[in-house]
DNA sequence: TCCATTAGTTCACAAGTTCGGAACTCATGA
DNA sequence: TCATGAGTTCCGAACTTGTGAACTAATGGA
């Protein structure tokens, strides 16, 4: 197997991450692996938000998020272990990522809240 | 012409923000309209960063920047006034444009003085 | 009023990008 | 050595983007 390509930190550009962010699915790959609350290899997101992602396309997102600079990943026998750049994307962009996470997770709020209150509002229309 | 479209602040997505902004042509002009250091119509971008811009591409840039909630477009007479949707897009996502538009100056910086060095490298080896 | 001019939009098509199934590689454990 | 599981690569179909040509719309003379 090839081995991964990550570019330098210092080759790593705005347009690049905006553009690797503006999928909602990498966006939401990211988003789980900074927060590291699930272990970050391709297989565990083989359902992102409900919705069943081919593990090719995976991959796809894998590597444009490695190449963007985003993340690193490290293979562990059979697995890929994936970790964010947190720290070395601070010190070239500071604050971009805290920004762009923060909007990420004031939006899932704000659409979970819209969807309790379209349900609401279907019940009552039905009853 | 038909009516130009523009979002509810509601409507803006932050997919949408990052798509429309990780074009590097969409995110010079959207930063000059920011920045607001020359007339923001359509016809002062027809060279951005050295390169000619042909207007028809141009215009789609603006759709795209309209389209995703970043700026408001208005006729006047025969030119179209473009202005940054700010206000409004603070108070949807606090500290999301700011921190862009920092990295993007701070990549134009870089890049100018990379340039330089290069420059300067090029002269010394020439000699 | 008519025409030329200027600003921007729309259309159609070529070129490029992305998605996803099938076939592959590679490490591991039986 | 073989089966298995995790990822990658390949490639066609579907989608997106960039651009020239033709268009619309407002404006300012003649």
């Amino acid at each position: 197997m090839r081995p991964l390509f990550h570019p330098s930190i210092d080759d790593v550009t705005l347009e690049g991450i905006l553009h690797a962010l503006s999928d909602p699915v990498r966006m939401a790959i990211f988003a789980d692996i900074v927060k590291g609350d699930c272990a970050p290899s391709c297989s565990s997101f083989l359902r992102v938000n409900e919705k069943a992602i081919p593990k090719s396309t995976l991959s796809q997102h894998f590597k444009a998020l490695r190449e963007a600079g985003l993340i690193r990943g490290q293979r562990q026998g059979v697995e890929m272990h994936n970790t964010p750049r947190c720290a070395e994307l601070q010190e070239r962009f500071p604050g971009l990522m805290a920004a762009i996470s923060s909007a990420y997770f004031l939006q899932l709020q704000r659409n979970s809240e819209k969807a309790k209150k379209r349900s609401r509002r279907r019940r009552a229309t039905t009853e």
